[in-house]
DNA sequence: AATTTTAATAACAACGTTGTTAATTTGATT
DNA sequence: AATCAAATTAACAACGTTGTTATTAAAATT
């Protein structure tokens, strides 16, 4: 049997509406008392229930977050941070792994006081708008995609700093090892904005395509691209697990890197910091992604109808850490 | 304005109680009044709302699954066929990331109808036990572990399955190419079984150690040990990841799978099939675990007080494929 | 046509909580 | 001691739904 509030009043000997004051910490009940229902609670291990609050209050303390597919380990990271930035907040994150639009509907029953929706090359978005839904919906991906608030965090133009970085260090042959996938709009981005950077120096491009963004498929393609008659000076690459594929690549082609090999990459985690080199990284911090997120859906849940399709741009950095130097010209 | 039912009585011209009769299909309401609602429901996009069923009828239609680390790849295959599998039950899943503590809290605020929780080295489950809720919770892992229901899928008998197969097909050299951590127990019944196995037949045991389980660390350990003085004539794999680093460290070594050397991997999903070179696979069919797993839950929230701490053991088998044969002795 | 049975709908209480309003107790002021 | 204000607590309505009971309308029986 479940405790409920009627319990705890009946062994407190109060009625059932100041137990609901005290443990809400009213000022409209006494201390002494408040701290009597508060011992009792505990004891009898009271769990407050979050549907009849709901029912009441109008609020779960609940964000969603729509997670199609579980099984790209890419944006974890992200969302364990946004996780706890959000419990900062008193909020509680649920996922749910069903397509974007049972997904939606499913927060729509639970009445979440928000849904967090990722970019996801494989649950056509767009499609499917407007959603039925009148819970504030925040997108993380491209601007420009959606009549939902978004927050993009300019992968293009983190690449251009990468780009910009290494030839101001006067690499000429700089290649971009990425997934060049026509449905990815995210890794698109990316490579777009590379073959303008180049273009716009007059510099060769070579894009060392891959598959699959795990590490291994970094590996593979960077054996080739290093093996190869031009061997390029610099890489950029996009992302963190390709990243660790090309240093495993360099250190058994017995490359130095970065006197032989620069290496730019995709992403701004903690990890690149950890890794057997620090890598020189470009992109939004993945905390401060975190920290916006987390602020952007607790402001949704608080004013209705507040800016409504607006677009928050994160402006990316480039850290520079040991895997970048000049060209070894000789 | 979020539609309720109320809204819909007044359009349609009944009481509301008549539209949640109409709306739950019950045979109390005519037919053609059945259908007028029906379609006003409709037009007005309405969704019932959870709190306010789950407050009266006691249950929420969700189950809760905590899964603390979102980003091990392993277990989400399962959990999207276990998602599948309860949508038939007209269940819905939802995900928590927290700590196996505060992900029990947060589900219980919720009232879920059940909890699932994952083995998982990182969060010490039994420690905390016994957890403070009122809602059953069915385990995956290893029996013996908790006094909760639990899943076992035999994993040690699985992997004496594949040594018992390539014994019987005239191996002598098996090797077991897997993560011997300590913390992480699933992972120690499968070596320990192996051992066990390899020791019964008096035969040399050799364990290639890995310390992650991505693909690329199988590629890594496979390169090695096959280049090794007595390379062994099979492999054993913990993993599905794992099998497919070994078999790229086969191709690149130009060894012909299975003439000169056999392959065998734990985990019976699918994708075994599916690989370059169908792969012999042993373990419990992981649509049949969803499947267990799902009408278990469902009992669960059926039967308050049923079979408190008991066990279901799967029995795991061995599918032959093309990656395993006699050992070519010459 | 009057009565009984059945079908269909309406009314109402509950679920556990919050916020508002009403009632009581306590303390201060005369 | 009587009155008023302030502090504290109790009572009650509401949230959106379900299940039970009461009411009405229609059909069947006499």
């Amino acid at each position: 049997m479940t405790i409920t509030i009627k319990d705890i009043a009946q062994k407190a000997g109060v009625s059932f509406s100041t137990v609901s004051k005290a443990l809400r910490n009213s000022p409209l009940v006494q201390d002494t008392t408040k701290r009597k229902i508060l011992t009792i609670a505990e004891e009898m291990g009271y769990q407050p229930n979050i549907a009849a609050r709901r029912l009441v209050s109008k609020k779960s303390w609940a964000v969603g977050v729509v997670w199609p597919s579980v099984e790209r380990a890419t944006p974890s990271i992200l969302i364990t941070l946004i996780n706890e930035e959000l419990e900062k907040h008193d909020y509680t994150t649920l996922l749910s792994m069903n397509k974007i639009d049972s997904a939606i509907e499913v927060f729509t029953r639970f009445q979440t006081d928000a849904i967090l929706i990722f970019y996801d090359r494989d649950s056509s978005f767009i499609e499917q708008m407007p959603y039925q839904t009148n819970i504030p919906i925040l997108y993380y991906g491209m601007s420009g995609q959606t009549p939902y608030p978004t927050i993009d965090v300019g992968r293009g133009e983190a690449i251009r700093l990468a780009v910009e970085h290494l030839a101001r260090l006067g690499h000429q042959r700089i290649a971009y090892l990425g997934e060049p996938s026509y449905i990815d709009q995210l890794q698109q981005e990316k490579i777009g904005a590379y073959m303008d950077e180049m273009d716009s120096r007059n510099m060769d491009k070579t894009v060392v395509p891959i598959h699959s963004m795990e590490s291994h498929d970094g590996y593979i393609a960077a054996i080739q691209v290093l093996q190869s008659e031009r061997r390029p000076t610099a890489i950029i690459s996009g992302s963190y697990d390709l990243t660790r594929g090309i240093l495993r690549a360099a250190a058994e082609l017995k490359l130095d890197v970065p006197k032989q090999l620069s290496v730019v990459s995709y992403d701004h985690i903690p990890q690149m910091a950890e890794l057997e080199l620090p890598i020189t990284s470009v992109g939004v911090d993945v905390k401060r992604i975190a920290g916006v997120i987390a602020e952007k859906l607790v402001q949704l849940t608080a004013n209705q109808s507040e800016s409504p399709g607006d677009v928050i741009r994160l402006r990316p950095e480039l850290v520079q850490r040991a895997s970048t130097s000049a060209p070894n010209v000789f």
